[in-house]
DNA sequence: TAGATTGTTAATCGATTAACAATC
DNA sequence: TAGATTGTTAATCGATTAACAATC
């Protein structure tokens, strides 16, 4: 009946998606719906969706299905969207600036109060509100703020460094556009926007298929 | 010893991460690695690095291990990084234009050649080096170019739309950074950036284990 | 040659799907 | 009540890990 103590990847991974749809029906006026419904609307099955959502508790009835408003704000719940954070921007280049200028940021509680860079040219420029400071003002902020999330956005030549700086000064989450694989301790959260990463899975699909043609026709890659 | 046809999607997200590590392996003027090797680098298993591996084909050698730069190379063919690419990038708004100020792009063949948006405000502005097109002339442009990618960075409400446009229009693949799930034909590639999944599943994290607790001893989301 | 390490097959583990009793 | 659909257990499928013969 309660949530497992451990919910794997897949799930989690999965939960965004359940979100973005629910809020799409409740916008659409939908109010409840079933398993075999949403199912088909995020090409999953019915059953997987049910096992999905009872990780965390049983929030549909039978014979009815799901209430789409009340686990849409389950889920919300789950994502911890029903907080408020602290967060600042480790890097104000063209990625800083553009998670700076996301709108949609602040009604989900990710608040944004302050945002470094090294750059003379960088510094002092106003984005979306924001003023940003030099790095070395980074140390005296994470003594005197209490930070919930950091946004690195910057080169990865110096992404661990600044994290373990980060991590010192009590930031619990960071949210990593720098193209490594972050060492972190226990109990500080992390997730990858691997942009390049992203491009380059896109790029295998469109050629997979010849690929796989030439490789089952007993090609060696190389010469 | 050929490539299966199809290789699992686990796989294919582990290429780029390859293709990372090797390069750094490079730079820093490694020549040979084994699989265990890697393995502790990546944190993967040294079994699953050779099973990856050999979905392409046998590019190591007994008692040797991985010649690095001939591994990296690879894997970069595999991923269809030694071709060329025309590239246009669809909405000039920040994630748009971040994209397009990429430096590392046209060095694996990635070649931004158009823009496009609707808003007078950006057409016209000159953005490292691309000039901003309207929206209208978005049609001719395919009509009269070979697109291989498009950069799709536009509000979900046109996302759709403007997808089954460019897939008319002959695109081959798009690199998605709307939060929508696109429909498309078999044959055209997608891959998604969903910014605000991944800032979801980071907040998820920083917030799991209090949750799991709280569900361990019973409570009940919601009120 | 002996030692090392791959390529590959078999065993295990975990995630997805199917089935069905519980229940609204 | 009868019908529908969940919550949950069992079966299946696929991915990861282990093991080892092949071979450099």
């Amino acid at each position: 009946m309660a949530g497992k103590s451990r919910v794997s990847d897949a799930v989690v991974r999965r939960l965004p998606m359940y979100y973005r749809h629910l809020r799409e029906l409740e916008k659409a006026g939908v109010v409840r719906i079933s398993s075999q419904e949403l199912g088909e609307r995020m090409n999953l099955t019915a059953s997987q969706i049910r096992q999905d959502i009872n990780c965390f508790g049983g929030f549909g009835q039978q014979g009815y299905g799901y209430h789409v408003s009340n686990l849409k704000e389950r889920i919300a719940e789950i994502l911890g969207l029903r907080h408020q954070y602290h967060v600042i921007i480790v890097g104000a280049g063209n990625i800083g600036r553009a998670v700076a200028n996301y709108a949609g940021f602040p009604k989900e509680g990710f608040n944004v109060q302050a945002m470094f860079d090294v750059s003379p040219a960088l510094v002092g420029i106003d984005v979306h509100g924001i003023l940003v400071q030099p790095m070395e003002k980074l140390q005296t902020w994470l003594d005197t703020h209490n930070v919930d999330i950091a946004v690195l956005a910057v080169p990865k030549s110096v992404a661990q460094e600044i994290t373990d700086q980060l991590v010192a000064g009590g930031v619990r989450a960071i949210w990593n556009f720098a193209p490594v694989d972050l060492a972190l301790p226990e109990g500080v959260a992390v997730n990858n926007v691997h942009l390049s990463d992203s491009l380059h899975i896109l790029s295998y699909r469109m050629n997979e298929k010849e690929l796989c043609e030439a490789l089952d026709a007993g090609k060696q890659l190389g010469e």
